[in-house]
DNA sequence: ACTGGCTCCTGAGGGC
DNA sequence: TGCCCTCAGGAGCCAG
């Protein structure tokens, strides 16, 4: 599922491809995304000339001369750079047809990605507006979180994974970045300390860091235009370890359901 | 202003 | 081998 290191994994494969080019074709197989797109799409972006690759959270935002494509991956979406020989394949929605021959191919089996056409500064657009700073970016500070933190009862991986506190930690990180900072799940994201939030801020940082780092495969698969994203196979502490050893005291991973999230956690080296 | 629950969707995996 | 059930998840939306 793209978290943040995968969806800037794409961004950087296919920046390079996508410089100077312009739209021959945009053809949508079909529509009915999280949100509907808009049958008027493939008139707008006509002729468009890309002007750079941005991400914003997990949004990606296609700068062209006359407005913007604002795409997201959803938990199941991909896109994939091919030639125009390539056949279709299951759960391909839509595709771009570039001046130079090559498609631009959006895959999503779960359909929760989503296409919009932005006319003018998507920074200001609804979806955008209110995103949290990025979390590796200097405003993701400990003193950032502990103030976010103030007076809040939510739990403290509910509070990480809400994208107004910070954009692009999911669920697999959340619970990765709180194991390695001791920190219980579901700590009152209120009873956070200065110090931990410190903790907090790094062990984000670190996770997502040694992500992008292992994106690198990712970025040779677009070169070689086999279009398979791959999913990062990371060295997983805790999630989806439910019932194993914690890998530092040897006590049985706890399982939990937070905010319908599957959250695992040790017992003894989380403390809240 | 906060918070938690619901929702979209398909595929994987378990049980029998 | 096959069917049925449950679960997984990003994040906007809405009710309390």
């Amino acid at each position: 599922m793209p978290e943040l290191p995968e969806v800037e994994t794409t961004r950087l494969g296919l920046e390079p491809h996508l410089a100077g080019k312009t739209v021959l074709n945009l053809h949508l197989y079909r529509r009915d995304l999280r949100w509907p797109v808009s049958p008027e799409l493939p008139d707008a972006v006509l002729d468009q000339e890309f002007r750079a690759l941005k991400r914003r959270g997990k949004y990606l935002i296609f700068e062209m001369n006359r407005g913007a494509m604002l795409v997201h991956l959803g938990m199941s979406g991909s896109i994939r750079l091919s030639g125009c020989e390539e056949s279709l394949r299951k759960h391909d929605h839509w595709e771009l047809t570039l001046n130079n021959g090559m498609l631009l191919r959006y895959n999503d089996p779960r359909r929760f990605g989503l296409l919009f056409w932005l006319t003018h500064n998507w920074e200001q657009h609804a979806l955008i507006r209110n995103l949290g700073p990025e979390p590796l970016g200097l405003e993701f500070t400990a003193d950032y979180l502990y103030q976010s933190c103030r007076g809040r009862t939510q739990a403290i991986k509910n509070h990480i994974m809400n994208s107004q506190t910070v954009v692009g930690v999911g669920n697999i990180y959340a619970a990765e970045a709180l194991f390695h900072g001791g920190i219980h799940p579901a700590m009152p994201a209120g009873k956070l300390s200065i110090p931990r939030a410190a903790r907090l801020v790094e062990e984000v940082r670190a996770v997502l860091t040694r992500s992008i780092e292992q994106g690198g495969t990712t970025l040779r698969d677009y070169v070689n235009g086999n279009g398979q994203p791959g999913y990062f196979k990371q060295q997983l502490w805790v999630y989806g370890r439910e019932g194993q050893p914690c890998k530092i005291c040897g006590n049985l991973l706890k399982g939990s359901r937070m905010g319908q999230r599957a959250t695992v956690f040790c017992a003894y080296c989380q403390k809240r």
